[in-house]
DNA sequence: CCCATATTTCAATGATTATCGAATTATGAG
DNA sequence: CTCATAATTCGATAATCATTGAAATATGGG
């Protein structure tokens, strides 16, 4: 994983709304949720919940699918895992102590520490 | 752990050089390393690298000590811990699926997922 | 006390980010 | 085709953040 990547993702989380979104979609799993339904949740205009969400998906951590009308969000876990365990490459010099973060991991989830 | 906790803490690494320092600081262990040998390690110029320092450590992402004429700065990895459990909260609506994190947990270190 | 080292604070500048209404694009129903 | 709904893009503005040299503040040695 590149240090950009995990810059982009933790920059991305590192927002109020932003966060508050991950954190919901996070809750709702797989099924995800709708942009609009995000956006009535958090009070947020529409516009606003747009601009966040791309940047949410910019960064990786959602996915979206349209279904019908709407475009439906989702947390990517596995993006989720891959920046933990980016952070915590190498603790303490090398010393296993690092764990499985195994909330629904998406195939091709790679745990990779470099 | 409050959401402009969590907040801060992002917003403290999504940057390239507090990134970087954070993820020596993990890999120094409980030694930690003095803020000159940070700012010289990553080519950065010492006021620079106070100013970043300072906002890890606001964000209590890393704790201080003075040695001598040096200041230390080591990685908290208990709010490291906290951090990561925030994020995860209620995953998948609430299935148990968070791990611990426990590389060198420090005391007082809970792991409450309000 | 005087000097050198280690670090932080200050201040000014440039760059990035958040916000949100209005306009635009995409989809589906009738 | 026309209308209503769902979401995004645009554009302008305000706010926050990164950078760095210079000055200020510790600390320790002689």
């Amino acid at each position: 994983m590149e240090s950009a990547t995990v810059i982009r993702a933790l920059g991305a989380l590192a927002q109020e709304h932003r966060l508050a979104v991950f954190r919901l979609l996070v809750q709702a799993g797989p099924d995800g949720m709708a942009a609009g339904a995000l956006a009535e949740a958090l009070g947020v205009p529409a516009s606003s919940m747009s601009f966040h969400l791309a940047q949410l998906a910019h960064a990786g951590l959602v996915a979206q699918r349209r279904v019908s009308r709407s475009i439906i969000y989702s947390a990517d876990y596995g993006a989720m895992n891959r920046l933990i365990a980016y952070l915590m490459a190498n603790c303490c010099g090398g010393t296993a102590c690092l764990p499985e973060l195994d909330c629904l991991s998406v195939a091709g989830d790679d745990r990779s520490v470099a």
